[in-house]
Parts: structure tokens; sequence; C-alpha cells
DNA sequence: AACAATACCGAAACCGGTTTCGAAATGATT
DNA sequence: AATCATTTCGAAACCGGTTTCGGTATTGTT
């Protein structure tokens, strides 16, 4: 019929039906006791433990969070604002990311609360909201904005919690975050070392650590080998295949267009790649691109999408830990992560089509 | 400094400091008195009420919703299980689900508790476990199986829940779901009427229900334009893009390959028209491709993935309203909502090569 | 003015656990 | 056998709210 199987000795019984006033009268003790037993408590004898312990398996027992809870003061649970989505959203990300913290939390007993925010309200708001009604314990930030007002209102309340990103304010609270500068100066020097010498740069909104330090990467290994910096170049972006599209046309559209173009992510790259065909550029021929996030379906598209790319399950890991550290002992000092993300040559990219070595005489 | 506001007439007090006690004493109220003011109780006076309500707003009282929770024995929660994600999941649709359906349970004043699925466990244990520490009052259950443990399991405790998506079981229990066989017709009803006369499938997992029903679409509508249906035209798939991959390797190595292939979603679709551009047919001149999901990213690929595609957020808004029913009635009927997919033609289907008009023929 | 009806609030139980404290029972010591 | 230390458990407070019940104080009726 159904593939639940009840023991075969006892009727079945719908689950959480009993309380541990139940079982402690059952057993003629009192619920302190029974709850000191199947909590390890050294004052229970092993006798009594093992009754306990028995009995409660035997009926199922199994404590009402709630309660627990509410007695012990916490709640067990992290939250997790989702910020708002535009209508096209290419986040694939977002549930990797999702379902990866909420593994780590599960590991530490605590539980992962999404929240969605309401573009029609402060940015702040759901947060205010969860911390007044004290439904979690500590939050998860991600996509952080380099002046973060979330952020700013978590440190004023002291109240715990981790960014995904790095803000201005990062040597306050504990963050992980990938080396988005070292990922743009190895993609950006790959580019180099395949000969373009014009390369353009289609960032995230300015808001946006990140993007800073990933144009910074960029502009640091132009710097480097020599090549000079054209502001014509680089565009900003808004992270969407839009936002891509748009940037692509201001840069293919000059007399001198780029070789290749470094995108701030892949939804990016993919609007970039987009509005480059329609003006006739054929990659990786006549344009490389490069994006950033690693997105599956990047390697699916045509040519496939050569990209930076990073663990996002070990993201997830290492912020529960962070946060965990930070429950454990809000006192510790302020301590960081940052991650590589490692450039995955997919085909997007190549040579381009008239060689001009003159960096190479000049610089190397 | 931050734009954290507090009133300027008061010092800023760290937010959740004071309790309904405190409240009362300071009122010289009890804290039962209190409760019911802030209630809406009708035996409270006006005037008590009102200084209730100006102190509580002044203290800025909030209360702790785990102590309201446990007092009036529901969690206000519902639970949302991720399937086990492969490693190359296109899943834009997974993300925007948690956001909508979370935007639709906090209108009721519900949260989303989700969890994530150990894959080397049971399918069933992470709804076991929420259902017995009582985290949750009910479910969200998505991508069903047409014999699904899950609702099995659900069905069996009597605990409430709601799918996107039907199950053998459907009668049983309330869901939501996109009525995929009319959209299959649909769209192959569209291949037909642009000439197409031999036309692949490639399914989703068989034991997905709505798989199924899409297979049953598609039939359907050839056998009603009187074209014959040629079991080598159908392939079964995983709903990834890798299986795409394969199932159009097995379609177009064929000695008279098909002239369009429809696909159960997007990723599969990706897949297939990879593989297409391996063995060198152009899309869509030479082969039509069709997904179904509607993925945001499907319009900046080349060619432009033609897919059927429906309101994420109308499903989630759907499914909560199935669900705050049946919380608030546990006794009412059962119920379903069926919404339909539009094609949205994006490009990547067109007459074929050859026009052969022997359906009409036949059939119109 | 006496009486019933109503408005309003206090007292206390309750939700289901956890944890502290003290007392009883047991065992060890002299 | 009396004393002391230990082990083991019961009693009760507590977490922070909600809700029922009953008793005054107030109002309305004749």
């Amino acid at each position: 019929m159904n593939d639940v199987k009840a023991g075969p000795e006892e009727e079945w019984v719908k689950s959480g039906e009993v309380r541990i006033s139940d079982l402690a009268a059952e057993l003629g003790l009192t619920k302190g006791t029974v709850s000191r037993a199947l909590n390890g408590y050294e004052d229970i004898s092993k006798k009594t433990r093992k009754r306990v312990m028995e009995a409660a398996t035997k009926r199922g027992y199994v404590p009402t969070t709630q309660a627990r809870r509410l007695a012990m003061g916490l709640t067990e649970t992290i939250g997790l604002v989702l910020p708002p989505m535009p209508s096209q959203p290419v986040n694939t990300f977002v549930s990797e990311f999702i379902n990866s913290v909420s593994a780590a939390l599960h590991l530490h007993g605590y539980d992962l609360l999404v929240h969605s925010a309401n573009s029609e309200e402060s940015e702040v708001e759901p947060y205010r909201r969860l911390v007044q009604s004290r439904k979690v314990d500590g939050f998860i930030i991600f996509r952080t904005n380099e002046k973060d007002p979330r952020v700013n209102y978590l440190l004023n309340e002291g109240f715990p919690f981790v960014t995904h990103g790095r803000t201005a304010r990062m040597a306050e609270h504990d963050w992980f975050d990938i080396d988005g500068e070292k990922a743009f100066r190895d993609a950006t020097s790959h580019l180099i070392k395949l000969g373009h010498q014009r390369i353009g740069f289609v960032g995230g909104g300015k808001e946006f650590f990140s993007a800073q330090l990933r144009l910074k990467g960029f502009r640091t290994m132009l710097e480097e080998c020599c090549l000079e910096n054209v502001p014509s170049l680089e565009q900003p972006g808004d992270l969407t295949g839009q936002g891509g599209e748009i940037a692509a046309q201001n840069l293919l559209k000059q007399t001198r267009p780029p070789t290749a173009i470094l995108c701030a992510n892949d939804a990016t790259a993919l609007g970039v790649m987009k509005a480059a065909r329609e003006l006739g550029f054929n990659i990786p021929e006549e344009l490389s691109v490069i994006g950033y996030d690693g997105i599956a379906l990047g390697a699916y598209i045509d040519p496939p999408l050569t990209t930076l790319t990073f663990s996002i399950e070990e993201s997830g890991k290492e912020m529960v830990n962070l946060l965990m550290r930070r429950l454990k002992n809000p006192d510790l000092p302020v301590i960081s992560k940052l991650a590589s993300a490692i450039l995955k040559l997919r085909g997007s990219e190549g040579p381009p089509s008239s060689i001009q070595n003159k960096y190479m005489e000049n610089c190397l």
C-alpha cells in the first residue's frame, strides 16, 4: 500500500503524539528527570537512563522543537534574505548556494529560514523584522554592497552574521569572499598571453564591492604588462544579460573595438555574446569573451563560455563555519576567508585574428 | 554614520529587549491583559488598549515568535525540501520558485524553512524529521514522481501539503500543476503547422508524472494530425543537458533524422542544441528545437530557445493559497489547480528545409 | 434605590520543554 | 551504629507568550 513501515509488534502511531510528560507518567518519573536522562546529564543512574531511552525510542518520542528552543533561549535558525529578483534572474547561483548553506547548517542542528525581499520596502526591513521577532540567531548575507545598509544595521544591533563578499566595514564583521581581483588578473593575463592588446571590461554595478575588485584586478594586470588603460574600454554593467548587451554595443561600435571582453559575471557574458553575434562578430575568432561564475549552462552554448569558477558548496560550508564560530562565542575577533576562483577554459576565447606582438617587445 | 534611524526623543535600544511582562509591569497590568489588548480582544476598554498600544510602540515591543507559536500550538512555518541536486543543475527555476513561495507565505504570516536533501538517505527522511520535531505545519513539494514516497508518507501521517505536479494519488491531496499535456500538444501542433512531419521527443525520467503527460500530449497531437508515431523518435532523457546530448545523438544519427525535436525541459534542449551543432545541424534551418520551462538564459543563446513558459510567481502564489486553505480547515475536500503554459517563440524553430505537405493533403 | 446586565480586568492554567536546587536514598567511613 | 559523602531523583521555577474563567466595577432598568 505504502512504504511507511510501522513496528510489527505494535500499532502504528501518528508522529508527534507523545509528549515528554506522557513519557514521564508512563515511567513514573518527572519530566525534569526524563529530560535530563535524554540529554545526557550525569546525575542519572545508568539503569534509569536506559529505561528512559528505551521507552523514548519505543514510543517514538521526539522533543517539540519550539518548546526546547524557547526554554533554551535560542532559535537554532539562520536567516537568508533573497535580494529582490529582477524579472530576468540568471540565478543558478542562488539555488546552489541555498542548497549548500542549508546542508552545512543541518550538520550543526540549525535550520535555514529563507525570506524574500519585497522591493517596495527598505532593504533592511526584512532583517529588522526577523531580528525583532527573534526568529533567527544569525544571518547569511550575500551580494554585498560596499556601503551595505544591512551590514550597518546588524553591526549596530550587535547581531551575528557573515557575508559572502566584502564591504567597507569588513574589518568589523566576519566574511567569506572569492578573490575576484586575483581572478581577473589571471583572466586578463591569459588574454594578454594569447596576444590581446585591446581588452574590454564590463563591470557589475559599482555599488558592489566585488565589481570594484574585479575591475582593479583587470587594471592591475594591464599595467603590469605595460598595456595602456583605455577608459572607453571599461563599461559599467548590472550583472544581467541585458546590461551585457548594452555594454557590448558600446564597446563593439567603437572605431577600434576590443578583441576581447572580460565580464563581471556569466549572465553579462551571455548578453555580450548575443550583442556580438548580432553585430557580426565571430566568437572566439574575432572576439574573445570570458565570464565569471561558472554556471553550468555556459558549457552548453556555442561556443562554450570560458569562465572563472569556484565551489559554491565550499562557499556555503565555509560561511556556515564562520557563523557557527561567532554564535558559539560572540566576542571572538573577526576573521575572514578568501578563496580563489579558477579559470575554466571552454572555448569562448582564443588568440586575436591579427596578432600584434608589440607588447612582447616592450614588456617581456 | 549609519542609516539606522532612532527616534529623536529617546535613546537607542537594542531590539528585542522588552518582554510582555516588562510592558505589563510598566503599565500596572497583567501580561494576560496586555496580550489581549494587543491582540484585539473585545473585553478591553478603548482607553486601556490605547495605553497598551502606545507603550508597546514606544518601547518597541515585538512578541517573541517562539513563545507565541508554542502557546498557540502552531509553527507558522512551511517546509520545502530541495531534491538532491546533480552537479549540473540549470535550476534557475528553483530559486525563482523559492522566492515566490516565500513571498506568498509571508503575506499569511508564515515562514519558509528550506531543507536540503542528503542524497545518502531516504527521500522521505527529511520530511519525517521535520514532521516529528514539529518544525513545520505543512509542506510544499515539487518535482513529483508518479509513485512518490514523500506523498505516501505525508498522506499516511495526515500531514498537510501541496504538490507542484500530479501523482498517482492526486485524488487524495491538493495539487497545482502546469498542463504539460496541453503545452506539448500546442508545441507539436505548432511544429506540424510549420511543416514538420518527423518530430523527435526527448522526455524526462519516466518516474516523473509530468514527463509522461508531456509525452502523451506529443503523441495525441501526432495522432490528431494523422502523423504516424515512430518509436525510435521518442528518446528518454533525465532533465539535464547531458541527457539531452545523448538523446540528440540517438535521434540525429538515424538514417532519417527528425526535422524537429521537442524537449521535456530547457536544460535538455540546450544539450540537444549542443549535440546538434557538433553533428553539423544548423538550427533552426535543419533542425527545430523547442524546450520547456522558459528559463531566462534561453533568450541569450544562439538561436534564442523557443520554449513553453509559465509564471513561476503564479505557481508559488497558487500553491500557497491551496496550502493555507488546507491548514485552516484540514477536512475540506481535496482541490487542485491546473495552469497552462504558453509557447514563447524565440527563434529556435522554423519550417523544415524541404517542406512536404503530405499531412495537409491527408488531414486538413 | 435595588437589581440585573454588561464592561473590564486579574488570576491562573497552559503550551512543552530545560535547568536549578534541595531532599531522600544509598554507600562509604570511622 | 552514627556520620558523612555521593548518587539519584522530585519539585518547582522558568522561557514568553495565549486563553479561559471568574470576580469587581460600572452601567442600565424599573
